[in-house]
DNA sequence: ATTACTTGTAATCATAGTAATTACAATTTA
DNA sequence: TAAATTGTAATTACTATGATTACAAGTAAT
């Protein structure tokens, strides 16, 4: 199991819309940098839409940041794009047996148990920014 | 996406193990408490040997616990049941265009702040054991 | 030794999510 | 009006999951 690749996606298209700030971001250009098809990145792009991180509207070319790069963390991008839902990291089983003492209580053992780890991993999450991601790749650049 | 009920079951398992130890948890015991196919017990338990965590043998009925509950990790149970692979938590795309900025920089950027979001959520999976999970069941038990 | 039971494993199947792709309506600009 | 772009729907191939059937191999009891 790994989680959907719409995140890194998601995070490449913010960084290069910044990046190409001087320019115009059409799905076609993001597409091209990130490798897939140009309706792939609409797609992630309604969602980014949604959660009120890019503004695009139909038949205007290029897509633009409705935040500030360091107001957008990579948990807003996480969550926009539907990777992965809340308390959902881990599955539980269901319909354990409720006659057997471990099967009418593992669940609400657990799950809390579960969230915390997920919490944990989102955590971090939340304390990174698509500030620190372009930073990142401008420094790499310099060096290069 | 949702990493796999492997592991949860595993942990049902493990723990049915344990307060079922006066008795003979074949894999039809087992499989009637998380209410699936004998079969899917037989392959998670054949992991959890692998992995050092039960003992089973060909013939002879029952699975026990190769360890002491106390030692025994949800972290290791995870790792046993190979739900998510090192550092592969989250997917990043690949073949990201060499010839932009963003692309030939995003997998190298992207994937240590990955990585560390994986780990803070197994550092929680590493602090549990299974005894906090058997002692939480039979605190509930007692409860009811 | 034969019978009954169990583990271990392979193979098959239905289902769900992913990513790529084609197609096209709706919108804007030149 | 023509060209370009966004936004969606639909289709396809692929992969992982979990359930299931089938069966070989091992063990124990009579």
């Amino acid at each position: 199991m790994s989680i959907s690749s719409r995140f890194s996606v998601g995070i490449h298209i913010l960084a290069l819309i910044e990046i190409n700030k001087n320019g115009i971001s059409t799905s076609e250009f993001l597409a091209a940098s990130v490798n897939t098809n140009p309706v792939v990145i609409r797609k992630i792009i309604g969602m980014l839409k949604n959660a009120g991180l890019v503004k695009a509207r139909p038949g205007i070319a290029g897509a633009e940041l409705a935040k500030e790069l360091s107001d957008i963390t990579l948990f807003d991008v996480y969550k926009a794009v539907n990777v992965v839902q809340e308390k959902e990291l881990f599955t539980v089983h269901d319909n354990p047996n409720p006659e057997c003492p471990v099967g009418r209580n593992i669940q609400k053992t657990i799950g809390p148990l579960f969230t915390s780890a997920q919490l944990a991993m989102e955590k971090v999450l939340k304390s990174l920014t698509l500030e620190d991601v372009v930073k990142d790749i401008s420094t790499k650049e310099n060096i290069c």
